[in-house]
RNA sequence: GCCCCCGUAGCUCAGCCGGAUAGAGCAAGCGACUUCUAAUCGCUAGGCCGCAGGUUCGAGUCCUGCCGGGGGCGCCA
């Protein structure tokens, strides 16, 4: 237990089965007593049917033994208990112990969350665009369900280090370098361009036009190379042109990541060009270990694991035959980087699945040389794809890669639309807020809540329906609780008085608002932000339950003050949920 | 050839460490605004959980084998 934790019920009446069972069946001490939410009761233990044959008896038998021990017992949370069917425990808690889980989570900053990642170095390397080129729907994923995790372990207690491993050195940029040097009258720079047009947009178009005269015209190509040359090499005017160009490009990511509500900063950007001049010494070390070997004039390493079409070991190209460095190295290098320099002992990798071989690869080449050892956790936090309406990659009518922030603005236009369908009495700047807040939360939110190693389709009608399980539906429980809490006008603390009794809706929502830390916590050890949306919308249904049965301002007192702090305590709980998933939470829509 | 991921309602998806009658939303039908925001709620209807074995008191969940879909396997990143 951390400073300010509150142990959930469900812990709770854990330790109170455990304990019962330790005492009832002192054979079977210290058994799993499998404690599980219930439809029949607030929780159930199955421990007795898993136990039975240990004990050699009947399901039965076991659970009325545990029952009565439980019974016995006067400091836990349980009023009643129950044996139902083969051998099931049924257990209901007492009122006032519900109550006072409201008053212990109110009264804590942090809603009586744990903090279990406290002391873990975590890296979290995320999102990763490249330079001079249109972020789109590709590093949606990655950047969100990153962002998301960053939050969440950071909420948990870890030391949470953002990395985003941006595309920013390559053959590319000696073409692009010298393109803008043939036409020194392109306008690209942000102060320059006129409205509507990004930086990267600007840059993402010479792009193309340098890529086609590297295709068309022998000439150009020719000197592009050498400006490749110039660059690694260090030539003071090319490095200076592609420094500014990379400059340019993080001014751009940093508009969307702000827009996206991603924490990321050009601090966090540790990108190729970095690790560049490290690669020639992770090279040596691999080599000097026996680890990377010579193979048809290239320098690479044999998997001890896994074997391609041929039979042959599977292989990280090292150092090509040309002399030079793909991102197999790249990645050898970020990972001795975060383990020796930023002392990570939990590393991270949010990207596409599709990698998963290279990661294992590269795991793998990492604990033979000695980087990754027993108490490092390497994970390839894998996400699938984002489809069109087709089921095929996300694509433009004509075939194009879909801008982000095109997409970005879709949303925000649909959420708008439906928006000012039933505004009461908004501003237009009000309505102009909301209807980004709603949009950027609907994509983001229909991300995150499906499983992230799955593909999803892109489906903006879906997102911005504004029913059923969507990023608005959470936000529009959060403005009701809001408005009821404006309208209490109840911002001091509230007084919980725990001997009331409480109706089953209220029963429903405090069971839904203990789950809260634990939900994170599973969040924590699993990497998937789904299972909080998960939690988040069975929360906000709870609410919206308990607001169609328990009427709040009318009520009488004591009756009054107690929902009261139910509202507050559900208003901060989706506030927190909401904003470690990214997702705006207004209070009024 | 081998490896990884996926397969649950017409559609889009949940289903936690194996637990009682498999859940939401959309779409379809019916109903509820004098009420703290109806962007909501209630009801009806909809299922060989890809198939077949196995483990288990108990399998959508674990194991094995198939079938179907997607992805990956040396000088691209």
């Amino acid at each position: 237990m951390t400073e300010h934790e509150v142990r959930s019920l469900i812990g709770q009446v854990e330790v109170a089965v455990r304990d019962a069972i330790d005492r009832a069946l002192p054979e079977l001490a210290g058994a799993d007593p499998v404690v599980r939410r219930s439809e029949h009761a607030d929780f159930q233990s199955n421990a007795a049917l898993a136990l039975a044959k240990r004990a050699r008896t009947r399901p039965a038998e076991v659970a009325g033994a545990v029952s009565e021990a439980l019974r016995a017992s006067t400091v836990t949370p349980v009023a009643e208990v129950t044996v139902s069917g083969p051998g099931f425990l049924n257990l209901t808690l007492t009122d006032v112990s519900l109550w006072q889980q409201v008053a212990a989570r109110l009264a804590s900053p942090r809603l009586g969350v744990g903090s279990p990642e406290q002391g873990r170095h975590t890296v979290v390397d995320y999102s990763g665009p490249n330079v001079a080129k249109e972020m789109h729907v590709g590093h949606l994923r990655t950047t969100i369900i990153g962002d998301s995790l960053v939050r969440v372990l950071g909420f948990l207690g870890a030391e949470v280090i953002r990395q985003n491993h941006l595309g920013d050195w390559g053959t590319q940029f000696g073409m692009l370098i010298q393109y803008l040097d043939d036409h020194p009258d392109a306008t690209w720079h942000h102060d320059e361009l006129t409205e509507g047009i990004s930086t990267v947009s600007a840059l993402d178009n010479l792009y193309r036009a340098a890529r086609a005269a590297f295709d068309a015209d022998p000439a150009f190509a020719e000197r592009a190379r050498t400006r490749v040359v110039a660059l690694q090499a260090g030539d003071e005017d090319t490095v200076a042109r592609w420094k500014e160009i990379v400059a340019e490009s993080e001014f751009a990511f940093r508009e969307i990541y702000h827009r996206l509500g991603v924490l990321l900063e050009p601090e966090d950007s540790d990108g190729e060009s970095f690790y560049n001049f490290l690669l020639p010494d992770v090279v040596d070390e691999l080599t000097s270990a026996g680890i990377a070997v010579e193979s048809d004039g290239a320098l690479v390493v044999f998997s001890e694991e896994v074997t391609g079409p041929d039979g042959n070991p599977v292989t990280l190209m090292v150092r090509k035959k040309d002399g030079g460095y793909g991102y197999d190295t790249t990645d050898l290098a970020t990972i001795r980087y975060r383990v020796r320099d930023l002392k990570a002992d939990r590393i991270l990798y949010v990207v596409d699945s599709r990698q998963a071989l290279h990661f294992r690869l590269i795991f793998e080449a990492a604990r033979r040389a000695g980087w990754l050892t027993d108490g490092i956790d390497a994970a390839h936090v894998a996400h699938g794809a984002v489809l069109g309406p087709d089921g095929r990659p996300f694509k433009t009518r004509s075939g194009d890669t879909v801008k982000l922030m095109e997409l970005l603005d879709h949303a925000v236009d649909r959420a708008r639309a439906a928006i000012a369908d039933k505004a009461h009495e908004l501003t237009d700047e009000d309505l102009a807020r909301i209807a980004e807040q709603a949009g950027i939360g609907a994509v983001k939110y229909a991300d995150l809540s499906t499983s992230r190693i799955k593909d999803y389709v892109f489906d903006v009608e879906r997102m911005v329906s504004f029913n059923g399980n969507t990023g608005v539906y959470l936000q529009y429980a959060h403005t009701r609780i809001c408005s009821i809490l404006r309208k209490a006008a109840a911002d001091r603390a509230t007084e919980v008085d725990p001997t009331l009794p409480l109706h089953p809706a209220e029963r429903a929502l405090i069971l839904e608002l203990d789950a809260f830390g634990d939900t994170l916590a599973e969040v924590g050890r699993t990497l998937e932000p789904h299972r909080l949306c998960g939690h988040l919308y069975d929360l906000a249904k709870a609410f919206t339950d308990f607001y169609e049965a328990c009427p709040v301002l009318s009520a009488a007192e004591p009756v009054r003050t107690n929902r009261i702090a139910l509202c507050q305590l559900s208003a901060r709980t989706l506030g927190q949920g909401l904003n470690l998933l990214g997702i705006a939470a207004p209070e009024r829509m």
